[in-house]
RNA sequence: CGGGGCAUGGCGCAGUCUGGUAGCGCAUCUGCUUUGGGAGCAGAGGGUCGGGAGUUCGAAUCUCUCUGCCCCGACCA
């Protein structure tokens, strides 16, 4: 849901030292690598591990981490893209404070709804202020100031900067930090066909985005969350690691993470069975699992009855046995309170009569919202409401009460996609970018209006629209890596080319070929890493493919006598013999 | 927030049960040799064993406490 990556200053001043960084340390003999062989026992997945490994990142404190030299150099670099795809669609680059003043949070409602995730703090007067997680308010308040006139619309506003956000569980190094560098971007319209009209070019900025950086990906629909408003799409790079769950339809390009995809009833009514309600002793099986093998049924014919609190007493949530709840879902189901809470075992106790594990909606007196594929069941089996009992032969039109079923649950694999366009299927994604639109939220809330054509003042929308640049290039490691290390996409890897002269340090003609053939790449623009520190081949080849890099040329004695380079791409299994001009042109493409 | 685990040199670990003054591999430094897949030999430096308190003649080891980090969970009906 949220977009979390990891963090460093980056303002222009920041992205000048990155540059000058990117310009200066290019042999590996002043650019103290620092490459580990053993995995740090903190790092988890293989992103964590290679970034440790590699020496692109350090923990300076849970969820905190120093972008060391190569690592920012990577991160610079898609920073750039990113920075170069919002200039283009006519964003406009400015700086906002990282440090808020409670008054907006107020303003917007959000210092109380934010909780524990936004880090507050007080200044010397015992002012409240926070760290921006995000800049929504901020951005309100500019607009309300700067923008006075419709014809001043719309204009989209972005930033590229650090936020911190006090995540319940940081894991996976850079890949969900408190600490992370974002793209934050904010439009502001007169009208919701204007909204449209950026929210669009913004998803095609974004598929640019990823495309420039060599990723795989997916645009997916989403829920909006906490952040509030309508439409929404999330940007997933595609890593079987991931923590987010996608169906995408096998017909056409409909995609959906999991929380937001909807299902769809299997028919009007549900069909009658005719087995005979049955009364089962269950001693001591809580669990669908527990049940369904005590009396050899499948899952998927058992329902399972969740009891939720809602705001006039505790609402009964039915699922069939196998599927699982859909927590958006459900709390948006009238009565049910959000964010969606679990009755205590004494409340179902109370309108049940019975303990979690035997509970069912025959009889039950509470409202209940039945999935739709709970709803299509005949002679099913659930709870009895009574301890250590359950119901077989289970009918709703003669058992229950219940006459109409919602869509509650998560999909699954197999299930029919929206629009009739074939089946879902599942995959896994990591979320590195989401579009939302806003509409009046926070410009109601915070008056944020502009005169209009008639001289009326008109409250704008708003659009906002982030992406996850530090969490990008832990992405991309997940997405492309082997046993020996990281495969970086051409336009991320820290360099290009590596330089690795064999006994360079004996052989002056190993040593000049190299120097030449490194000046002559860097003049011609190609990012080269010289590799010359005195260490023997394999350790270089170690940390070349390590680290990543694209493309290695290995210069060595004999190569030069017989008038040949060693030219292996990352992604090769097998090295080639090129002579110099073949190299150049290799390099050059 | 709940549960679990861990904390010993820069990194990875042993030693803790059964108390006796700290060890291995990698890395680092010096010298010699070596040079096409993370070199060999010889030598060296580096740890008040996460902090504090306690028990004991004696604590990395036992007790209490604090801190930090990691993992799992927050669908259980």
């Amino acid at each position: 849901m949220r977009l979390a990556c990891t963090s460093i200053w980056c303002d222009r001043v920041h992205c000048a030292a990155a540059a000058v960084a990117i310009a200066k340390y290019m042999r590996t003999s002043q650019l103290h690598l620092s490459t580990l062989k053993e995995v740090p026992a903190e790092a988890e997945i293989p992103s964590h591990q290679l970034m440790l490994r590699a020496g692109l990142i350090r923990r300076l404190s849970s969820g905190l981490f120093t972008w060391m030299p190569v690592g920012l150099r990577v991160l610079a670099k898609v920073e750039q893209v990113v920075r170069e795809e919002m200039d283009r669609i006519g964003g406009l680059e400015i700086l906002m404070p990282t440090v808020q003043p409670a008054e907006l949070w107020h303003e917007s409602g959000r210092w109380d709804k934010y909780g524990s995730l936004l880090l507050r703090m007080k200044d010397r007067h015992e002012r409240d202020f926070c760290f921006g997680p995000t800049h929504e308010e901020v951005i309100t308040d500019l607009a309300r100031r700067e923008l006075r006139s419709y014809r001043q619309l719309p204009v989209t506003y972005y930033q590229i900067q650090t936020k911190f956000r006090d995540e319940i569980r940081p894991r996976f190094g850079v890949m969900r930090a408190r600490e992370f560098l974002m793209k934050d971007a904010y439009s502001f319209h007169l009208d919701q066909a204007s909204l449209d009209a950026t929210y669009q070019q913004m998803a095609t900025a974004y598929a640019a985005v990823f495309t420039r950086l060599g990723l795989k990906f997916r645009a997916v629909d989403a829920d909006s969350g906490d952040i509030g408003g309508s439409r929404s799409q999330e940007f997933h790079v595609l890593a079987d690691t991931g923590e987010d769950a996608l169906v995408v339809a096998s017909d056409g390009d409909y995609a959906a993470n999991l929380e937001a995809a909807p299902t769809f009833p299997a028919a009007a009514a549900p069909p009658s069975g005719n087995a005979a309600l049955t009364r089962v002793a269950t001693p001591g099986k809580k669990t669908i699992a527990d049940v369904a093998e005590h009396l050899g049924v499948a899952a998927a014919d058992c329902v399972k009855t969740l009891i939720v609190d809602g705001a006039d007493g505790p609402i009964g949530i039915v699922l069939r046995g196998d599927h699982a709840l859909n927590e958006i879902k459900a709390q948006q189901l009238p009565g049910v309170a959000a964010p969606l809470r679990m009755a205590s075992d004494a409340s179902v106790r109370r309108v049940t009569g019975a303990g979690p594990g035997s509970v069912g909606p025959v009889e039950l007196s509470i409202p209940l919202h039945v999935d739709h594929a709970a709803y299509a069941l005949a002679d099913f089996v659930c709870g009895a409401n009574d301890d250590d009992w359950h119901l077989t032969g289970v009918n709703w039109a003669r058992d229950t009460a219940v006459t109409a079923s919602v869509d509650v649950r998560n999909a699954v694999a197999g299930d029919p996609a929206p629009g009739g366009a074939g089946k879902l299927a599942l995959i896994r994604g990591i979320e590195v970018g989401h579009i939302f639109q806003l509409g009046d939220v926070y410009t109601r809330a915070m008056g944020a209006s502009v005169q209009d054509a008639d001289g009326k003042d008109s409250v704008m929308t708003m659009g906002c629209y982030g992406i996850g640049v530090s969490r990008i290039v832990a992405a991309a490691i997940e997405q492309c890596h082997d046993e020996r290390g990281i495969v970086w996409p051409g336009p991320m890897a820290p360099w290009q080319v590596v330089l690795v002269p064999i006994n360079q340090q004996r052989v002056a003609a190993v040593a000049d070929a190299a120097e030449s053939m490194y000046q002559e790449l860097t003049a011609r623009g190609v990012e080269t890493l010289l590799d010359d520190r005195d260490a023997r081949p394999g350790s270089k080849f170690a940390d070349a493919e390590l680290l990543g890099i694209p493309h290695r040329v290995v210069i060595s004695e004999r190569g030069l006598t017989a008038g040949h380079f060693e030219y292996r791409a990352r992604v090769a299994e097998e090295s080639e013999d090129l002579t110099r001009d073949e190299l150049f042109n290799r390099l050059s493409a």
